[in-house]
DNA sequence: GGTGACACTTGCAAAATGCAAGTTCCAGTG
DNA sequence: CACTGGAACTTGCATTTTGCAAGTGTCACC
């Protein structure tokens, strides 16, 4: 799992973000996990965009590496295995609503629920909390 | 200039977005036009992140087609040609400082200004407002 | 002890990237 | 008006990453 990292060529904290997760496949996972109420490697590989599942498996094993999400194995259930977000995973959802509100904005035919940019806009941070609760409980 | 288009996958918005700058340069180049008054090809080439020259064209082109960047050339100057960002592309600001207000919490050696992050979370609307003031004033 | 499900690995062709060395197109100088 | 220099790319090629398909290992349960 190479993918860059003896020596960061800057600080600037954009760069130091997109180190972690600058490709085109990271940030669904992570959606996924957030949204989705996803969980398992085979849910994961079976996302609209169809990750193919050695990449699946590297980004999985690289954002563990960077503490974005935690692999739980569970020895008593038939799908053993579990992803969750950490914290440190979690606090990327306000940035996740920012690129969905504008994407909302820009793609005509978004998926995006109907006035969620706007409360994205306006209500922000009782979206996060009210997000962050389902999450949980999600988890439970 | 393919990287993807035919047919989007899916219509998510996470998607989209990483459809357009889901890779580990554009969003360099946009940060450098949103807060480092860069605005010509070489001064983007001269990155501290060293992107190479073919890399920077194609994003360059890429963001262009996507309406996020504009080029205007210039037939009386030394450095004629110029870029700077669509309104399109200035909006991707309030994600920008997502971004940096979560590496700046995660990177103990993050460049991002002290008290940055705080604002971010505290003050936002004004900040985007002070921001996008600035980025004006440079563009006259 | 056998059989699926699930979670990955592996091998290989195709595409994207990184690097260095051009090339083109003026603006200004002499 | 030829000439030089800088700015903005292009091109060629080796290396790396991706995408796809097929294969492997390990349990839980029957």
């Amino acid at each position: 799992m190479p993918k860059r990292r003896p020596q960061p060529s800057s600080h600037c904290p954009i760069h130091f973000a997109l180190d972690i997760f600058g490709d085109a496949w990271s940030l669904l996972v992570v959606r996924d996990l957030m949204f989705k109420g996803k969980s398992s490697y085979g849910e994961l590989l079976a996302s609209d965009e169809r990750i193919s599942t050695n990449i699946l498996a590297e980004r999985l094993e690289r954002l563990e590496a960077h503490g974005i999400i935690r692999k739980d194995v569970i020895h008593t259930a038939a799908a053993r295995t579990r992803y969750t977000l950490t914290p440190k995973g979690a606090e990327l959802m306000p940035m996740l609503l920012e690129i969905i509100a504008w994407s909302a904005r820009y793609d005509a035919k978004t998926a995006a629920p109907r006035g969620f940019a706007r409360r994205v806009r306006t209500d922000r941070d009782a979206l996060v909390r009210e997000l962050t609760a389902q999450l949980h409980e999600r988890e439970t």
